[in-house]
DNA sequence: CGATGTCAAGGAATC
DNA sequence: GATTCCTTGACATCG
C-alpha cells in the first residue's frame, strides 16, 4: 500500500456511473447549482471508497465565463452557502480538491481574447475553491501553453494579468510536446509557481534527459513547505487490437500503435510499485492517476498494491 | 431505440 | 493558407 495519498480524474465510472457536472447545453440552463449535487453524490463515493484525492470537473459552472452568455456569470454568487457546504464535506472527509482547465486556457497565447478568456477561467476556478474554503493544497493545474518565440515570456506577462487569488491557485505542469520539465522549471524559477512534474508527459518530451529521480526531486523542491506537492502518474497505453474481416470468413488480428502519450485503461502495478520503491524513496508526495478507467484503476491499483 | 452529428473554446502538424 | 488531428463524452437530433 502507497503511503501517497492517490486520486482520480472526473469521471466515476463506479457504482454505475456518477456525472461530473451538469452537461446540458447552454439552452437548457445548466447550472453551477446542479454540479453541486454530482459533486456531492462524489464525495459520498470517494468516502465509500477511502478515496482522499479527486480532480473536480473543470465545468462546473457550465458556461460561466463564456463572453457571449453574461447571464451565466453569476452562478459562484448564486451558490455560495451551497459552495461553503460542499467544501467543507471535502475538508472533514479529507478529500484533497483539484482542477485542470481544459487545452483550451492557454495564458500566454498570441490572441489577446485567448489570453482574456484564460485569465477569465483561472478566476472563476479561485472564486470556487474560495467559496468552499479549501486549503492551498487545493490547486488548479495548467499547462504552460503555446510554442514559439518568446513563449515563457508571454507566460510571464499573462501570469501578471491575474488577480492574487488565481495565482495563489496555480501550478504548472510539463507537456508532451512543448514545454518540458526544464522549460517548465525554468517558468517555475521566474514566477514562483510550483510544477506538476507528469512522469508520462516526462518520458515522451525530454530533450535534456533528465532522470526520473533527478526529475521527480526537482519538481518537489519547487512547491512551498507547507503545501504537499502532487504529481501526475499514468503508464502508457498498448497495442490496440483490431480484427480484420476478409473476404466473408477469414479474421485477421492486427495490432494498431497508439501514439506515446496515450494513456492506458489502467495503471501497469509492477511499474507502479518500483516507483514508489525506488524512484521516490523518502520523498513525500500526492499521485493524481491519469488512466481511462478512472476510479476503477486506483481501486485495481490499490488491490494489487496490499 | 439506436445511430449519427454536434459542442464554446486553441494550437500544432500536415497538406 | 487551409484542413485535420488531438481526445472526449454525452447531449441532441434524426431515422
Amino acid at each position: 500500500m502507497s503511503r501517497h495519498r492517490l486520486g482520480f480524474a472526473v469521471k466515476v465510472l463506479g457504482a454505475g456511473g456518477i456525472p461530473s457536472h451538469d452537461t446540458r447545453r447552454w439552452q437548457s440552463g445548466p447550472h453551477l447549482r446542479v454540479s453541486l449535487d454530482r459533486l456531492d453524490e462524489i464525495l459520498s463515493y470517494l468516502e465509500r471508497n477511502a478515496i482522499t484525492m479527486y480532480r473536480m470537473s473543470s465545468s462546473l459552472a457550465p458556461y460561466a465565463t463564456h463572453p457571449d452568455l453574461p447571464e451565466f456569470h453569476h452562478q459562484v454568487d448564486e451558490c455560495r452557502d451551497r459552495l461553503a457546504e460542499v467544501g467543507a464535506r471535502a475538508r472533514s472527509l479529507g478529500v484533497r480538491l483539484s482542477a485542470h482547465p481544459s487545452q483550451y486556457v492557454v495564458l500566454n497565447s498570441e490572441s489577446e481574447d485567448v489570453r482574456a478568456a484564460a485569465v477569465r477561467d483561472l478566476e472563476l476556478h479561485a472564486a470556487l475553491f474560495d467559496a468552499m474554503e479549501l486549503d492551498r493544497e487545493a490547486v488548479v493545474v495548467l499547462h504552460v501553453g503555446s510554442g514559439g518565440t518568446g513563449a515563457a515570456d508571454r507566460f510571464l506577462r499573462g501570469f501578471e494579468l491575474l488577480p492574487d487569488a488565481a495565482r495563489a491557485r496555480l501550478v504548472i505542469e510539463n507537456d508532451d510536446r512543448v514545454f518540458s520539465l526544464t522549460d517548465v522549471l525554468d517558468v517555475s524559477r521566474r514566477s514562483g509557481l510550483p510544477v506538476v512534474w507528469d512522469i508520462l508527459h516526462h518520458h515522451c518530451h525530454d530533450p535534456a534527459g533528465i532522470p526520473d529521480r533527478d526529475a521527480l526531486e526537482l519538481a518537489l523542491a519547487t512547491w512551498p513547505a507547507e503545501v504537499k506537492p502532487k504529481i501526475h502518474y499514468s503508464s502508457p497505453k498498448t497495442a490496440v487490437e483490431r480484427r480484420k474481416r476478409r473476404r466473408g470468413r477469414r479474421v485477421e488480428t492486427q495490432y494498431v500503435l497508439p501514439p506515446l502519450r496515450a494513456h492506458a485503461d489502467l495503471i501497469d502495478p509492477i511499474a507502479f510499485r518500483q516507483f514508489v520503491a525506488h524512484t521516490a524513496a523518502g520523498l513525500d508526495f500526492d499521485i493524481m492517476l491519469e488512466a481511462k478507467a478512472k476510479d476503477l484503476a486506483l481501486l485495481r491499483l490499490r488491490e494489487q498494491l496490499s
